[in-house]
DNA sequence: TGTACATCAGTGAACGCGCGTTCACTGATGTAC
DNA sequence: TGTACATCAGTGAACGCGCGTTCACTGATGTAC
């Protein structure tokens, strides 16, 4: 965290910044090794003294990124309680809320083509994220009656995707692609609906 | 369509399919414009006769994607018919399947970060596959009570977006994260739980 | 406090590679007479 | 039917470039005595 006594302080976790500046400005593919490692004032062979190669790199990007999601999932599931419906409401917002706040690791994450089970600790953090979710959706589906209650895995799955694809198509500048609604206003609405489908809400709310 | 007198016989549409095969096997950047010309057997230098460069190829094959899309979405909409509600899940249905059936088509299409206004005809063929879906959003959304229907490009933007983030996160073989239920199951159920929250399905249903 | 030594983060030059693109060309196909 | 010519799809060599990675090195920092 702080400067250590090294030559150059923290060159690991300058170049991590390095390379999340680039993935955002230019995708994935766009980012080099060599100009993460310039961008932190380095020569490209001092990337070697901490990283494996330009993989691993990412991959430590997208293992912040997802530490950082789990946290903000988790204190949006938090601060939901003790109603369960607004628990739940709170990590799909939380999930837009990162992809913006965060564009860098939200590419890294899910745009990179890294594989989640390149390291374990990737998959573990990666795994934590999807564990609030399904705690909130477990939480929730408790309000069900029991016979016509869907598995939790399965409507946190919905709204994961919903989440999703309204980070993608409308929020994330697709190039070209014009959100008719404020993505915002899109999910908070379409998960409205969804749990009315699931008789959570009450039709004229 | 078939092969003309020309050396080669149709090399733009070689040149596309063998873009579509690469972009489908490497992702949207592991594609080189090299490598098509190479496996549709011609020297790099050829491709200059039919496309302005590697970007225009994509923007290409993209295109064709759209259309393709397009016809499908239509096809399932004119299938549903006369049921506003069986024409409206088909075409959520015909998102995936088309996604399934043509991953180089959808990549080109949603993953290679060309923009939809590149030309004016791509922008065309792009908007007349939104069109399809709105149009069916239209058509149901009259069967909703006046004073509680959401304009029809907000349930139409949702059900895509549902749709988009299914197949994004469960259906291609997203490197490590697996369904926890196929991924068909996992859309008809989302769009069946959000129609009923429109009040268009019956709970018991 | 001062000197000798060990450590190891970062250097700089070099590598082989495949990329996208250009250019003057060639040679098969199509056309005019 | 046969010859002369125009067209233009595809060639092959060349280019400049930046990439990821390697290697023996250097020199600042930390440590032992």
């Amino acid at each position: 965290m702080a400067k250590k006594g090294y030559h150059h302080g923290n060159l690991r976790q300058a170049l991590v910044d390095a390379a999340l500046e680039l993935i955002e400005a230019r995708g994935p593919m766009g980012f080099t090794l060599s100009e993460a490692a310039k961008q932190a004032g380095v020569t490209p062979a001092a990337v070697y003294r901490h990283f494996d190669g330009r993989e691993a790199l990412i991959a430590e990007a997208a293992e912040q990124g997802y530490a950082i999601f789990s946290d903000l999932m988790d204190y949006a599931y938090q601060s939901g309680q003790p109603s369960a419906l607004k628990a739940f409401e709170a990590t799909g917002r939380a999930y837009l809320a990162f992809a913006r706040k965060y564009p860098g690791h939200y590419i890294a994450m899910f745009e990179s083509g890294i594989s989640i089970n390149r390291t374990p600790e990737l998959a573990q953090v990666a795994n934590r994220a999807n564990g609030v979710l399904e705690k909130a959706a477990t939480d929730l589906s408790q309000h069900i009656p029991e016979d016509k209650r869907p598995p939790a895995s399965m409507f946190s799955a919905h709204i994961w995707a919903m989440s999703h694809g309204v980070v993608e198509l409308f929020a994330r500048n697709s190039p070209g692609r014009a959100s008719p609604f404020p993505p915002e206003d899109l999910l908070e609405t379409g998960i409205g609906i969804y749990l009315r489908g699931l008789g959570l809400v009450q039709p004229d709310d």
